[in-house]
DNA sequence: AGAGTGAAAACTGTTGACAATCCGAAAATG
DNA sequence: CATTTTCGGATTGTCAACAGTTTTCACTCT
């Protein structure tokens, strides 16, 4: 275990960030890394040892980490690293894919050309990193892909649920390490997504959106 | 404002509820009742004295209620009561309609034969409802129905998004009050979804269901 | 040996006090 | 008179100590 002065050294700096946030994102650095195993209690007193701030913004950050569902709370007993079953993850992809489904058909009548345009040229520079290889950064692109989809569709909550269960599901899936073939899959199915969207045709850019996420988790299944 | 040592009765009683979740309900309670209005600030100080707890509960009770997204807090400001504009009704509307569509599907393939009956009976009773005019009644059955739907469908996060949004959206329209007419084409379309259900139509299934809360959606339009 | 028992240790729940910050009003400045 | 500065009260952020609960483990008794 390290003794991190660092957040000392954040919190004495400025004071715009509140203890409780910065050990939010530390805790969910070390859930989602599998630091913290599934299924670990998230000790108080100890983590308070470690990080260097008292008990109080730890259970508050916790409580924070409820909300995203990376922990689940019994009285008298402390937060959990949450456990997930495959159903659970299953049905985690699945509300995550109606949810892209909406912000995709939300997104083809809202989509400004500027904006059209910027997706295109994602896609575009995903292609270019299958032929070059390049998979972390295509896993990179990808991600940032789909956030920004739910973040252009306007949707406060859109977004935050979208995000959200990305968080989750990681519980489980740390990482999905799949070929180029895969790749190549997917990255069509991004454009059928982003062509549905030019042509501001909803439904197609909802059913195309919905597709690719189920179409993920079937990738996701054949990997077990 | 009353003093209430009711919850102080309460914890004395038994110590399975934390104070944070007694808070937490009298909380959501007075926001969803109007008792503190949109856009108010969550005075730790003045509720600590109000219900009769310390600022700790109450702080942790905050953040939980910023998890289903009935308080949004501001760094060194506090937490205040959300102010929803329509636009965001309407979002939390459509995510409502696309959560509950898939969870009607998932249900048309898995309900077993009681569970079908039981939803059926739910239907037929708000019929009666109708015809003997116990409008409250009505409302709630039709909560309970779809709390049902959401919670027979089996999936743990589902019923959450679908309960939590459906808390998020009561704080800007506190009750819709619509007449027997509007009652019964609101209760033909549960006939559809229950009768999609019952046939094992899981498309049929969610397109009734997303349909049926785009429709209250219009309504509750209407209304303005 | 094994099941039950009870006390101690470890931990979570809660509290009141202190520190840092924000907000508004009065005072100072141009 | 308008604008900025300063100051004090109110409020949130954080902490350390106390209270209550759960867990552990040595001990007893069968």
């Amino acid at each position: 275990m390290e003794i991190s002065n660092d957040t000392q050294a954040l919190v004495s700096a400025r004071r715009e960030r509140s203890l409780t946030t910065i050990v939010r994102d530390r805790l969910e650095q070390m859930i989602l890394q599998g630091e913290l195993g599934a299924g670990t209690r998230l000790n108080e007193q100890a983590l308070s040892k470690v990080l260097g701030v008292s008990r109080g913004p730890i259970r508050e950050a916790a409580r924070l980490l409820e909300r995203d569902g990376l922990v689940a709370s019994v009285a008298n007993q402390g937060a959990f690293v949450r456990q997930l079953s495959i159903e659970e993850a299953l049905e985690l992809y699945d509300l995550r894919a109606v949810i892209a489904g909406y912000a995709c058909a939300q997104l083809a009548e809202r989509a400004s050309a500027v904006e059209k345009r910027e997706m295109r040229e994602m896609v575009e520079e995903m292609d270019r990193c299958i032929t070059t290889e390049e998979e972390a950064r295509y896993f990179e692109l990808n991600l940032a892909f789909h956030d920004r989809i739910a973040e252009l569709s306007g949707g406060r909550r859109t977004l935050e649920l979208y995000t959200s269960l990305g968080k989750e599901v990681r519980l489980l899936r740390r990482r999905v390490l799949r070929g180029t073939d895969s790749l190549r899959f997917s990255n069509e199915e991004h454009k059928q997504i982003v062509a549905a969207i030019e042509d501001g045709d909803a439904p197609a850019a909802r059913q195309a959106a919905e597709q690719h996420h189920i179409n993920g988790k079937r990738r996701w299944l054949d990997t077990l």
